[in-house]
DNA sequence: ATAATCCTATTGTCCGACAATAGCAATATG
DNA sequence: CATATTGCTATTGTCGGACAATAGGATTAT
């Protein structure tokens, strides 16, 4: 006897024309910034009805393989750092991720990513950084706002400045998480703009020499300047974020 | 005069169907587990029609918010951290992501990781890690598939055992994109394996002797050695990934 | 008691229609 | 002639209804 069927590909139609498009986007069929045919026509190559097609839109859509242009075409975007970084953000909210398990990996990544980027970073991107830290000493010392704004933005330098698409977007979804519970600690720790500036310095001179352990150091007692925080702001570190 | 107007709230119906359900399920109106209305019931709720209704569905499936039941009906799933490793390291190889950014991540990542796991691993979890590597060893040396599974196992028990949900999905979507390239190098470098097998041993001394140094010390000669067996493999690098 | 069959609720797909909108062409106005 | 306005057209957003496919549960037959 032959060898027992497979059993058949069964998937609705919605879903084989996000896969058939999907498809097409990743073997570079569909190039990057190139617009998506129109519905009708999509309706036609498919052989299926426009309801269908915009259900398979849609899972397009949230993917973030296509995107509104003017007059609301669709078209093509391979999905950037960020985009990654926002989708992983929000999805670790909705499950419910706690101040300390972000914490914990802040603790792990960034004394890490300040060695690479102690090797790595252009004198360009330093000098940057410290146009970042210097504008933070020049904002009003209860503009929690900008304060928070400053110190998000030093960190995405660094993240940006390693030049690695995948710990971007680890280090981005980090920022997007911590971004509003900073904002909380602040408010509350009047000392913390200080110390942050002062971690900011250190940070940029270690660059400047590119001194890995030094920048790691720093870096870490920064990370732990900020779990200091939490507690002066009585922030339940086992509380589900935002 | 009175402030201008804001530009008022124009979302097409299907979004605002999508954004209706996903702020029921992060604010507990809808727990996880519960199954969501039919689509007939949400028609008459939100007072849009089927079509409209379907494709906010499909936003939600999407994101990972709902997943089919017995009887195909939707139920609310809060994202775990595998769901969005999945998402994350599709959306990576969608955007053209290079083994090199992989693996200067895993570089970065693993070893600090292994640190973490010689502080925090059980009893248990070490005895498990032990398992998977006795089972490893005795595989065949020709059985590829088997050996790459072990090997990504074994990461994978490392990963689950920091008890960190986002540190959790950063491993395992760096899990899943070597997954297939490892198959690649382990049929190509015949040394491979024992390679393998001798790092993990010295691992798992690490751990039962809870010796941090010595874990980060051996995980990076074992990233290491993955790096010379691509090279081996004479996988181009800078190439993207799948 | 178990297996086969029917029933029903729900999803998947189709069709056709029309309103809303954005971009573009044609026109009016100075 | 230049600019502002208006109308045209292609496309998307939404609607309503229809029916086939399917899964589970109820019912019947053996």
């Amino acid at each position: 006897m032959t060898k027992a069927f497979q059993p058949l590909e069964r998937a609705p139609a919605y879903m084989k024309v996000f896969r058939a498009i999907e498809q097409r986007i990743s073997d570079g069929g569909l190039k990057d910034g190139a617009h998506l045919p129109t519905e009708a026509e999509l309706c036609t190559q498919f052989g299926v009805t426009r309801s269908t097609v915009r259900e398979g839109l849609r899972l397009l859509e949230q993917t973030g393989l296509i995107v509104r242009g003017p007059a609301k075409k669709f078209f093509i975007k391979r999905p950037l750092a960020s985009d990654i970084a926002a989708a992983a953000s929000k999805s670790f909210a909705l499950g419910g991720i706690t101040f300390h398990e972000v914490w914990d990996a802040l603790a792990t990544l960034y004394p890490q990513a300040a060695r690479l980027a102690a090797k790595r970073l252009s004198a360009e991107k330093v000098a940057e950084l410290n146009k970042v830290r210097t504008t933070l000493a020049l904002v009003a010392n209860d503009d929690h706002e900008a304060t928070v704004d400053c110190a998000v933005e030093f960190f995405q330098q660094i993240a940006k400045g390693l030049d690695n698409r995948v710990m971007l977007a680890m280090l981005q979804s980090l920022n997007l998480m911590i971004g509003e519970s900073l904002r909380h600690v602040i408010a509350r720790a009047p000392k913390a703009k200080d110390r942050i500036l002062n971690a900011q310095k250190k940070l940029v001179e270690a660059f400047e020499r590119q001194d890995a352990d030094l920048a790691a150091e720093w870096m870490t007692k920064h990370i732990d300047d900020l779990k200091r925080g939490y507690q002066v702001a009585k922030v339940d570190m086992d509380e589900a974020i935002l």
